[in-house]
DNA sequence: TCCAGTAACTTGTAAAATGAAAGTAACTGG
DNA sequence: CCAGTTACTTTCATTTTACAAGTTACTGGA
């Protein structure tokens, strides 16, 4: 079965602090973007900083009620693979704002196909009629 | 916040066997997709089965090493979900060959999309060169 | 006929992830 | 001074996952 390139590295984490988040599961890029993103939440929250929101509040305030815990630990993993970054919009108190850089903004074409297939394929979702205009390639 | 129609149903199921799997978070088509395929071994299911795999046993020799317990609790919800189904290839034992439905070849465009990030973002991953031959819409 | 082997699962159980709620720290505005 | 907001962290019960082992049903060979 020769093709998408899986073959497994048979390689285990025994300190996590020793190797940070090595251990894929394999060299399949398939894989390899399910071990970041394959997951119920992380790409919501991909969604929503696409759709504009920029901070906690806002990212949790979204409809499908992501708890607070997994909200936090989402957004340290996805700094962490380089998907998001944040910055500092004010001091006192601090306050950041997260964004996504140049590799989080390339997943457009992941959620603009999941979008399609979802519309599609899914009765009662939302229809999005002009996808594009929903995943502009913000210039910054 | 308009845009991607996310808006909760705030429903909850009191019993499974009464409303099987009714229970969207929300109305979005990226909610509502990776309800179904939102996980770390689904889409490799579907990989495995594009890529020309069929049964039980095959798909469980993917390097990635699925639990076969997971394997089979996710060929269950690709069925139910209408991504797969099963026919008969002989009796006597009686075996099942595996196969993407329409709606699950539909999927192809997601599965591009993230092999062309994954190849882009995350090294070592195995660059797929054509990868329109490795998703082919079989017409079956 | 006996036995190893294969296919397709199921079952048991420990570990990890998730979800819901509550708690915390640092500030603001009245 | 006190209620409210933001951005989290902590706790803990429930759910899911991972790993191992077991089961059923057949095949093919000695």
């Amino acid at each position: 079965m020769p093709g998408l390139g899986c073959y497994s590295h048979a390689m285990k984490t025994p300190d996590k602090s020793v190797l940070p988040d090595a251990c894929k599961r394999s060299v399949c890029p398939v894989a390899s973007a399910l071990d970041i993103v394959g997951d119920k939440w992380t790409l919501l929250v991909v969604r929503d900083l696409y759709m504009g929101k920029k901070t906690y509040s806002e990212l949790q305030k979204s409809p499908e009620n992501i708890p607070t815990n997994i909200l936090a630990d989402r957004l340290k993993r996805l700094q962490q693979a380089g998907i998001i970054d944040r910055q500092s919009y004010q001091t006192n108190p601090l306050r950041y704002a997260y964004r996504l850089t140049d590799k989080g903004r390339d997943l457009d074409r992941v959620l603009k196909a999941i979008v399609e297939w979802g519309n599609r394929h899914i009765p009662e979702t939302m229809q999005i009629e002009d996808i594009d205009s929903l995943f502009p390639r913000l210039s910054e």
